[in-house]
DNA sequence: ACCTGAACACCGTTCAAGT
DNA sequence: ACCTGAACACCGTTCAAGT
């Protein structure tokens, strides 16, 4: 799947951009969203860097599609869930639409930060947000009121929240800890609360991002302050 | 204040870290946070660019010091405000410090990414969720209550959330508009929705993220779901 | 103690050239 | 139509050296 091709005697099969963006959401899934360089790209596709120019505009582009692509992902994947109509029960069909698409993120651990850093208005964001949008109006939304809570929900409609602090290895977790310690007697509400907080190990599922337990609760509390919002203004 | 020091004859008044860090924050604010080169930086201070590892360990700590700096002054901004205590009103004090912590983050439009880049366990972000932390506890949050509202909150309690398309630029907005325009068709709701509401000009404050209403909505839609969430354990 | 110069290993990208 | 090689203008960083 990812094997970097050989020089081999088979006649090389001409790249195109769709295969150049697989190509690329293979090594972030990976190496890491950091080791997908132009350079190492082409490696992967047993191809010169200079290649890659020819099907695409450049590294912008590049990750603009990459973007795409995992938009698409999670279409299919919300395509996938089958919801009760909205007109019935619109905060039960938003949430699971919204846990589909948070389902694909977590294959992709990279793709929030790289979402929210290129902020493309691309196609496929677009009718994504369609889909979102349709399911407040058939719930009852005005077009003002399910306007203002895509909003409110941000980055959340798409599956993922970042969370501030998320030490991404054991080593950065063992040195905030430490740091921790060193200071809870200033700390003492924080102290508290770790003391009462179990602290149940390494829950965290998507990086840098909230857990999944995390990010329900979370959710339905926007869920339900949008429904009493919704019952104001009927 | 930021201008370029000059090749002059006046002895060098010799670097520190706080001198850098500072010089960091102006070129970011001025220039963008990716004119934020260990050179350029070098070339503001009027040194030479290996000169600054004398002073910072590497660019990673530069932006983590950088970060600190931020979360300095809003830690001063929240400082600044009188909310009620919150035995009285947690939500206004909670509301309050937040947006304090908002003024400070458009006034340098680049922090929330980095903030959220390098979700950096510094001791100035630890004090600053004490102070929330404490908020909640007076209000009567237990501390398993409180800890399910700050991942709720997430980003929102320093004062941001990502947005997700927000153009940058003119030119980036029209491309947006005329893309838009060509799927109309296939876009019934939000074709709908765009006739409906009145896009009214760029009220964009903070970059590629929320405008203050938007914000100041998704915030009061998140702290009526606590309340209920905080009446309900009671 | 503080700063420098040359050098290295990387980037993305251009341009003219090959098949 | 598709791919390449050499080169350019940048990065962050090392290391040995200067005052």
């Amino acid at each position: 799947m990812s094997t970097t091709a050989e020089a081999s005697e088979q006649p090389r099969i001409p790249l195109n951009s769709e295969r150049v963006l697989h190509a690329a959401v293979d090594i972030a899934d990976e190496e890491g969203i950091e080791s997908l360089t132009m350079r190492n790209l082409a490696h992967h596709l047993g191809v010169e860097a200079m290649s890659l120019y020819y099907h695409v505009e450049n590294k912008a582009a590049l990750l603009d599609g990459v973007v795409d692509v995992i938009i698409s992902e999670i279409m299919e994947e919300v395509s996938t869930v089958d919801s009760p109509p909205p007109e019935d029960d619109w905060r039960r069909a938003l949430r699971e639409r919204i846990l589909a698409a948070r389902r694909v993120l977590l294959r992709h651990k990279w793709a929030p930060a790289l979402i929210e850093q290129r902020s493309t208005m691309s196609p496929a964001v677009i009718f994504y947000f369609e889909g979102t949008l349709e399911i407040l109006r058939r719930g009852g939304f005005s077009y003002d009121l399910a306007h203002h809570a895509m909003h409110a929900l941000g980055s959340r409609a798409l599956g993922f929240t970042q969370e501030l602090f998320q030490p991404d290895d054991a080593a950065g977790e063992e040195a905030s800890e430490e740091m921790f310690e060193a200071m809870a007697d200033q700390l003492p509400y924080l102290a508290g609360m770790m003391i009462e907080i179990a602290h149940e190990g390494p829950d965290s599922t998507l990086g840098w991002c909230d857990d999944q337990t995390e990010f329900e609760f979370g959710l339905d509390v926007l869920l339900h302050g949008l429904e009493s919002r919704l019952a104001a203004s009927q």
